[in-house]
DNA sequence: ACAACCTACAACTAATTGGTTGTAGGTTGT
DNA sequence: ACAACCTACAACCAATTAGTTGTAGGTTGT
């Protein structure tokens, strides 16, 4: 399964990025709480329309939210799927400095059971 | 304790970005999993010693990891508390997302109480 | 003392980013 | 039909970023 790490990657560099400006994140938040129009969204902020829907568009690439056509309107939802997966990454890290730990502990516990040289 | 908002969104601003890069990732997996130096991190990935200490930087900067001098070497290691605070931002997140069900949950469970226009 | 080593930072370049304005195409209501 | 509206995208600009090389200062071991 080596190959799609690299799209893993690539997912999460997109992920995090999107969610490193702050303009994104409100953004994201509206969008989570309920469907909000581009034009919605844009009223919100001072900055340009067009500004604005870059912010959407970053988002949507990233997969954080999704939209969906209505008439005229282009209707932004959150996907609460792709939080978690990004949450799951930290979890990951997480369990790395738990694994420091755990190596620590049996350090303490039994000081070289096998190898007995330095 | 309006003001100090800022300061948090300009902490998740540096944290959500130096995670969006697969470097600085791959370099607070290791520094989580144990104390490293600058130098036997830099080995490891395919550019200058400069490149990956500017790396290192962008991760202490943003309160990801921190470094302790021994000696001539720097050895830096993964602040796991700093990783969680970045979890329960997207905890929050998630909980915008739960607050949007409930509020479609009451629609279905009684349309309409107190209002009875359109 | 001195050579080897580790780190930090300055200066430079190419690419990316976050903003702007302008243009064009589809939708709606009168 | 047509004016108002919503969206998408191109072209441009200033600022930032990720990389490079080079320089300099502190530490270690012989």
């Amino acid at each position: 399964m080596t190959g799609t790490e690299d799209q893993n990657e690539d997912r999460a560099d997109a992920m995090f990025h999107a969610l490193a400006d702050r303009t994104r994140r409100d953004i994201l938040r509206r969008v989570l709480a309920g469907e909000h129009s581009v034009t919605t969204l844009a009223a919100k902020y001072d900055m340009s329309f067009a500004a604005v829907q870059k912010h959407v568009a970053v988002l949507e690439r990233a997969g954080l939210i999704s939209k969906r056509r209505a008439g005229r309107e282009a209707l932004a939802s959150g996907d609460v799927e792709a939080i978690r997966s990004v949450g799951s990454m930290l979890t990951e890290l997480e369990s790395l400095w738990r694994g420091r730990i755990a190596r620590i502990d049996e350090l303490i516990a039994q000081p070289r059971p096998t190898e007995r040289n330095q």
